[in-house]
DNA sequence: CCTACCGATCGGTAGG
DNA sequence: CCTACCGATCGGTAGG
């Protein structure tokens, strides 16, 4: 064998060390930890043990690693609402899986979820990412528009601000959530799923 | 007349300008815009239209800007629970009056609620305010827990886990809100009171 | 004499 | 190793 394996599982040859992505991990980490602006390339370098200028090896910018997290996971949030729209189902029903799979998310991929939540659009890429959450905010509230039409939910509350509270609670997740085991968290996913749809659906108090 | 009224109503002599309360109102809304760490004092003394060093003449360091204003919404959002527990009403009551009072912090305190909402403890002091935040969410979970007990709440989810998620929806309102009037948002805090209430109440989906 | 503010400058640290 | 910038502090001044 003439190959080592790292971390991640990937092989190659070369200089044993970080490769792209076990850097981009402990990076996304370590901006969790601290913030994305107040984490210097100096902090970096110290975390990783390895030189600021090393860091340039493998990545472009600081911003650039800020982008590979950020895309990451808005893919697979847009896919999750993509996979339930084409399941052709009632509103409601496309809704329950979006609430299940995006707990699926969060839980299994923390740490760039948390990246994407905690922006505030301090630049260009975190404007554009901020947007397309929006979009998806907006195709949830699309369904859940449709849902009150068939009369699966309670129609006396405003749908775009019922997807905003939906959302607001799901990510609120990444606030406090920290993974036990490997498996994702069935009963969270299970709590979140009856605590939403139980209020968007009942009429709770007169 | 030999006083100057100012904005916040504070009357005073000396040469006109800022006082303290209308310098962090402009320095908490900068923060919220671009960040605390990631606002410099240079750049809070461009938006105020003064120097650097006249900052200082207010306030003894960046940090305690923050802590004046964490400290407002700490003890706002304390209150709120306080009163609500000082009722002595069924437990179901009073986490519908946290639910309301809750979002009317949120919405009139809406710079100082946000800057303490997006803290992660960077710092000693924002630890210290995580701690009070959490301090809260525990009360909010022992309330559910004794509703749960009455049998005015579902029993089938974790009180603490419920407590989490109402307060992440709540929390949320943030992220999106933005006042229109000088009046408390009453159709907003009626949906959050439906949602979060209708959600711990009814079983929903099977 | 009060409060608000100025220009200049310090030691230190940022990204590259 | 470079340039740009950070938060903080100084003595001094302006308006009221």
């Amino acid at each position: 064998m003439t190959t080592t394996t790292t971390a991640a599982g990937t092989s190659r040859r070369g200089r044993p060390g970080y490769d792209r992505e076990g850097l981009i991990t402990v990076c996304v980490e370590a901006f969790n930890r601290n913030g994305y602006e107040a984490t210097s390339m100096g902090a970096l370098s110290r975390e990783l043990g390895i030189s600021k200028s090393a860091i340039y090896h493998h990545v472009d910018s600081k911003e650039e690693i800020l982008d590979i997290a950020l895309n990451r996971s808005l893919a697979e949030l847009e896919r999750v609402v993509s996979e339930a729209e084409a399941l052709d189902a009632p509103a409601v029903e496309e809704l329950d899986t979006i609430l299940r799979e995006s707990v699926k998310v969060l839980t299994t991929s923390l740490p760039y979820v948390t990246l994407l939540l905690r922006l505030r659009g301090n630049s260009e890429m975190e404007v554009k990412a901020l947007q397309r959450r929006r979009e998806i905010t907006l195709r949830i509230a699309d369904l859940i528009s449709q849902a009150q039409k068939d009369g699966d939910l309670r129609s006396d509350i405003d749908a775009r601000t019922a997807s905003r509270l939906a959302m607001g609670t799901i990510n609120s997740i990444v606030d406090w959530y920290r993974p036990v085991g490997g498996a994702p968290d069935a009963a969270l996913a299970e709590t979140v799923r009856q605590m939403v749809l139980g209020g968007l659906r009942a009429p709770a108090a007169g």
